[in-house]
DNA sequence: CTCGCCATTGTTAGCGTTCACAGTCATGCA
DNA sequence: TGCATGACTGTGAACGCTAACAATGGCGAG
């Protein structure tokens, strides 16, 4: 007797075998073509159960030259901000039925941008995230395959890549508007790498809400997003006679701060009020719980799928696109009114 | 004038038409096959340049069977553990030149690890990491495909899978045993989900090593790890009569017994010494800079994928195997001797 | 001088799917 | 009764690559 089709997993022309039909009736059924008759698909779905078989999907893939698998570009993904970014790109994908391949880039520049998309691109990917918070990576999406279909998330405006991302600098307005509504006359800033396009939106907001109620703007302080930059920025900080209140570009730092003005004795929210941002899982646990503006990480992973899967499945050429996902404050015990 | 290979990019038929020699020679180039004469592969490397070409791997996947994928099951990506291991695993299959594709689950259970694994499956991955700090994730991987390679990261000793994990336990006698050390009689503990293996493995090494000194081990508080369930563990210790000394799950609950210890104005580490767990980048900046035990996620992550490699690029059968990483311990200022 | 070997190259046949195009058969209508 | 119609099914040819084998030609050994 010879050994049926042993040896490797079964494939279509098992079932097809199996269930009396040609491959084709089987690919049919699996793709859900009308015109199958009833006992037929029935008979096929019977053989696909008894044998186990699973459709290749890169056989499929080679012909239909469709992946289904989306590319992601990012940064450092163990920082919270990427991190979260990402895993709500991939609960949006996975929900749309699209595998995710992930590139995570331990330093990010235009020739590590360029490198990560041509990897992904020669997997065949359907289309790529790019999540490209630096200025240097945003610029390499420029000269994107044409035919790549991509979309940038906390990413600039070059090119015709569409974008989403928060929006830093209505985020950064609102925590300053707070400060000064607090009373205070002016608000300090400790800020995140120049390069990163969030940096220089919460900069700006803060700037132009300063600006806009005709206060000083101080110099701001230099930071790198981690908690020892916030720490060496507040030993500055606390030694600045008549500052009241500071906005710190992300939490991690607020938290160096904060360390720094408890080490030099100076009370927080009594003598200084403290807003961060991004709002990650510790900041309502520090000494004092902070203030903060929060991102909704998931609304952008879902919002950059949907716009990615857009330009996928739909033909044609589509707006320059910007989709912008608004910021929420969140008051907590470490800003207070001035006395 | 026919137009040439227009419209799709260039295939290997196109870059042998254009040096001149068959589709198999290019072929042999592309893999570095050793018989083919050096004025050969110039030019049709030559011609690959010219053309732009690039090999499509799904083709090639199709015929060798290996798509040099890797498939990353996870609980939820967003959290700093999750997320610092998966970037490990990430950065070491890239490097060894494999594509990830990862699966983050938002609730982990046997059916959902299941499901993944058989998405993954489906999408022909050469292999798998797992990473399954629960219990129930862990059973999942008890009945695996039987030819699909795969590793658990924190994982349980079910089943023939090979584990790399962290040496939890000893971390945990580290901890307790500092503190011991310093003078406390005894230490108390907050433990983590009563279903993560991590969890169990802390308080096993915490309680050993009281054990192990003769020490009255005081009934652990439960905590899901989050900040929260630190605070709330925290409100209830610090109306412990004679407590000095606690050894946290990890760094996120420690943080909120940090917030309760200080809200009930219970000082630290003049009257309470706390410990923690995983050195979070935020860790050193509590107020105090916090006691913990790092965990090396680098290489956790190489490891993984050196032993799944192992498995699929080596041929044969492989011994159970139990990889485990040592932790370190981190003195910082949220613990000091009883006076 | 002839044979066999080896280096080099080409030819053919898949891998497992979908697509395009034919068939077959029952039905409806003239 | 004949024939167009539409539902259903089958056949062959891609997709772009590698594996297996065949063919070619140059060279040294016998």
């Amino acid at each position: 007797m010879v050994n049926p089709p042993a040896r490797h997993p079964p494939v279509m022309a098992d079932v097809a075998r199996a269930a009396g039909v040609s491959h084709q009736t089987v690919s049919r059924v699996l793709n859900d073509h009308p015109n199958v008759r009833a006992e037929t698909r029935a008979r096929v779905l019977a053989a696909i159960d008894r044998l186990g078989y699973r459709r290749n999907l890169l056989a499929r893939a080679l012909v239909t030259r469709h992946s289904r698998t989306l590319g992601v570009v990012s940064f450092d993904t163990a920082l919270y901000g990427p991190a979260s970014t990402v895993y709500g790109i991939e609960q949006a994908a996975r929900a749309a039925g699209y595998f995710v391949s992930i590139v995570s880039l331990r330093t990010i520049d235009q020739a590590g941008v360029r490198d990560a998309l041509d990897y992904l691109a020669g997997q065949s990917v359907d289309g790529v995230v790019v999540v490209a918070p630096q200025r240097s990576a945003a610029s390499a999406l420029a000269d994107l395959p044409r035919d790549l279909p991509a979309v940038a998330v906390e990413g600039g405006h070059e090119g015709e890549v569409p974008v989403v991302c928060v929006d830093q600098v209505e985020g950064a307005r609102l925590a300053t508007e707070h400060l000064l509504g607090l009373g205070h006359h002016t608000v300090w800033h400790v800020g995140g790498p120049s390069d990163w396009l969030e940096a220089e939106g919460r900069a700006e907001g803060w700037r132009t809400a300063l600006e806009a109620a005709g206060r000083p703007v101080p110099e701001p302080l230099p930071g790198d997003w981690s908690p020892r930059s916030g720490y060496l920025a507040g030993r500055v900080l606390a030694r600045e006679p008549g500052l009241t209140a500071v906005f710190v570009s992300n939490d991690q730092m607020a938290l160096g701060v904060l360390r720094a003005f408890s080490e030099e004795g100076v009370r927080v929210p009594e003598q200084v009020s403290v807003v961060g941002f991004d709002d990650i899982p510790e900041s309502a646990y520090f000494s004092p719980p902070l203030t903060t503006v929060r991102q909704d990480f998931g609304a952008v992973g879902r919002s950059s799928i949907e716009v990615l899967l857009r330009r996928i499945e739909g033909s044609g050429s589509f707006p320059r696109e910007r989709l912008v996902v608004p910021p929420e404050f969140v008051p907590r015990a470490s800003t207070s009114a001035v006395t």
